[in-house]
This record gives structure tokens, sequence and C-alpha cells, in this order.
DNA sequence: ATAGTGAACCAAAACATAATTGGTTCGCAA
DNA sequence: TTGCGAACCAATTATGTTTTGGTTCACTAT
């Protein structure tokens, strides 16, 4: 009688993650119904689960199950279920709130070390072909220097609305929203932004900030009024009280 | 035989919110309780609770119950797990970035209902001898204010950092915090924020907003600074970058 | 002795069911 | 017509049971 070792039991799962017959976050069977099929104990399952465990394939959580793929963390849980319900434009005005004021405690707070993977960010040549990588680097810096801000309930904040533009109808926004004029210009307002938090100058980061995000909202505005998702307003452009000045 | 009018259910349920008598987590008797107790019939008790709530002072929510001043976003999930590391100071930080953005939008959006509840809020005498129950009535002016912000994200944002007072060292911190002459600096500078919102006066809004947030930091300073927290710096006040300005 | 096995047990999560609570409707009576 | 009580509805909570991963332990084959 031949023993089934968990080489083999790690060969049957793995197979069932490969096929193509387990989405992502599927569940697998559990370690009983396993030791079942396979013939194994529910030890030496537990073995070969632990090692595929540990090589990321899958997570287990007690009296939940098994899945395929890596567990989602709670604040990007709770950014997609916002998702369902913000406007991409409700996201921009939050942002405008927030990431102004953030880049104020940056330019208080910044180390010359992390002023300088900022400027490495900003200075990055933005004629890529791809449009994803382009958004990943800036997306990139703006964590960056939500982080050195060093306050994480804020931090965790502006997490919530970054992870929002990962998704959904976003990438047809920015593919309408994106020239080479912008490009240049959305360079020029970064490496503003990177020098006034350089300086250690609160006031001038937070005017630089909004201006890069006024700039960033009235090409959605506009890119919006082109695809006529609400061609009314079209000439509108977003001032979002000025007299905040 | 005398009938019980809405008029005197709604003196009794009133006098229940103002005495500080009710539970920790400000749930109110329920509709049949309160129709037992003060001898009216449901219906008299409804138009009373939905008198009450018209003003801000409760929110119901069927199958769950009535309760004291303004309802919360299920966020409480990821606010536990913030609470873990976030220091209060960086939350009050945090809340002086966001809250006077909030405000300026709440200006520019809050409906005159939606102002008359303010105005419930804001005026209740805070003369109440229970700690607990100033703060309920506090949180739930700060909470309506940033529902009528109209802005999800903001929102949510705002309910992280709300739900954090409620737990851990804040209660402490808070009786420190509390004596007569605050309480009424608390309920002048209310007042003169929701002035501010039903005038549409976002720029004012914003101010009044910050001057309140700073008043409670400023407090909160000096009372870690008694308590010999950071017995050092006993005399800083937080000034966050006046330039601001 | 050592490693493996199966069974039992534990704790966390899901599931199912009953009870509670605000919201609504209807018959009845003053 | 108006108001009351009762019943009913729907959302939520409370409670108990089942499932599931995690753990322990006596026992056995090697």
């Amino acid at each position: 009688m031949n023993k089934v070792t968990a080489i083999d039991v790690r060969r049957y799962v793995v197979d069932l993650l490969m096929n193509g017959s387990l989405a992502a976050n599927a569940r697998l069977p559990t370690e009983r119904e396993l030791s079942e099929a396979t013939g194994a104990s529910r030890r030496v399952v537990r073995q070969a689960l632990s090692s595929i465990e540990a090589e990321g394939l899958i997570w287990r959580r007690q009296g939940k199950g098994t899945f395929a793929g890596q567990p989602i963390e709670p604040v990007s849980a709770l950014a997609a279920e916002i998702n369902q319900t913000a406007e991409p434009i409700e996201v921009m005005e939050a942002r405008l709130c927030i990431e102004p004021e953030i880049a104020a405690l940056c330019a208080t707070r910044a180390t010359s070390d992390e002023v300088a993977r900022m400027w490495a960010l900003a200075r990055l040549h933005y004629d890529v072909e791809d449009d994803e990588v382009t958004e990943l680097w800036d997306s990139a810096l703006h964590r960056l220097i939500a982080r050195c801000a060093r306050n994480r309930p804020l931090q965790t904040a502006y997490t919530l609305l970054d992870d929002t533009r990962a998704s959904r109808d976003w990438q047809g926004m920015r593919a309408r929203t994106r020239s080479e004029r912008s490009l240049r210009e959305t360079m020029a307002q970064h490496i503003a932004i990177v020098r006034a938090i350089e300086a250690g100058d609160a006031s001038a980061a937070r005017e630089a900030m909004r201006d890069h995000l006024l700039t960033r909202i009235n090409a959605m505005f506009q890119a919006a009024a082109l695809a006529g998702t609400t061609a009314a307003d079209s000439d509108i452009t977003y001032d979002h009280e000025a007299s905040h000045v």
C-alpha cells in the first residue's frame, strides 16, 4: 500500500489552482475534503497547504476556509465599496481637500533622503508609450508625499482615495485627458511641488498641490464633456471657491 | 381622562436626552416602551419622535432602534484597526486638515432644513453634568456637517477620524480638557460655524472650523502637559503653520 | 524512540432561526 | 372624520448550530 505524501497532495492542489477552474479568491476544498479526496491524512494535507501558503499561492483563515491568491486588506476593501457609489469627480474633490494639506505637512517633515526620492519620481520622463505606466509613476509620487506627512490617519484616508482610481471607468477617463501638452504640464507641476517641499515651504507646497489637482480636475471635466456624459455644461471649470486663496 | 398629546411625549423624550440618563450607546426606549411609559398611543409617540428627528436630535432606523445624536457610517471595522496605531494628537491634526474643507463644502451645499438641524444641535446647553452626553452632542454636530458636505469619500474619511475618539484614553483626556469656560467657548464656536454655513460663506465656515479645532487641540496639549505625559513642552501651543491664513 | 495517524477538541467564522424594532396598514369606535 | 389598537411588514439584532482551520493527545507501525 503506497502512502500518499505531502508532495502528492501539493501537486493535487497546485493542479487545481493552475487548471483555471478556480478563479482568484475562489474557495478551495476544505482540509477534510482534501484528505478524503487524496487519501492522505489531514496532517499531511495541512503540511502541503502550509507550504503552498508560504509560497503565497493561497491563504487560509480559521472558520472561513482556504482561498486562492492573496487576502485583500481592509483598506482596499473599503475603497472598493466606495467605488460603487462614488463618482470620480467626488473623489477628485476629496483629494483637493486633503492633498494640499498633506503636501503642507510633508514640507515641514520630509527628510532630505525622501526629497531625493521625490525628485527621482518627479523628473521621470513621461513620454512612455504606455498610459498605465504614466499613471503608475504619478500615483507613486503622490503616495510618497502622503507617507512623508507622517500622519497615519491622513495617509489611510489618502490611500482610500488613491485606490479608487485604479478601477472602474477611470481608465477611459484618463486616456482621454492625456495629451502631450498635459503631460508636460503635469511634470512641471510635480517639480514645483517637490521644490516647495524641499524648501520646507508649507504654504507654497499647499498651493502647488492645489494647482496640480485643479488642472487635473478641469481636464477631467472637459473630457467628460467631450464624451457627452454631461454634455450640458461643457465649458464649466471647477474653481472650488477661489476664496480660499 | 386627559389625553396625552405629542407635545407631552416630546417633552418626555427631550428630558431624557438632556438629563444625561441615556445609555452609553445613547439608545432611547423603543416606541412601544415609550407608548407604555407615557400612556400615549404609538401613533402619538411616532409623531413626537418624528418632530425630534427632524430637528436633528435623534435618528431612527427600522429594526435597529432610536438613537440620540446623528448616525455614523458603518466603517467601524477599519476604524478599530486605525485605533491601534493612531495617536490622539495625530487624529486631531488630521481633523484639522480635513474638517475645515468639509465645513467649506457644507456651507455651499447645506439645505435650510439641514441648517435648522445644526442650530438645534449647536444651541444645546452644554451644562450637563455627564461628560459623555456633552461629547455625544459635539460629535453629532460634526457628523451632521460632514454629511452635508455631500461627498461620500470625504465623509468616510471623516468617520474614520471620528470613530477613534470614542475609545482608548480619549475619555481621560476629555475629562481634563473640560471646564466651564471651555464649554462656553466650544458652544460659541459651534454657533459661529453654523452661522457661517447658514450664510453660505465657505471661507468663513472654513476659518470658524479651524479656530474651533485649534482650540480643542491646544486644550489637549495643555491637558497632556498637566498630566505629565509630555511635561517637557508644557507651554507649547499648536499653530499648524499660521502661514495658512 | 520516532514519526505518523485518527480522533477529539478548540476557536473563529458562517449559516440558520427566532426575537426585536421601526414602519405600515386595516378594522373599529368615539 | 379622527384616533386607537391590533396585526402585519421589513430591517436588524440576538441566539444557537454547523462548518472550518488550528491544536492536542493517545495510540500504533516502523
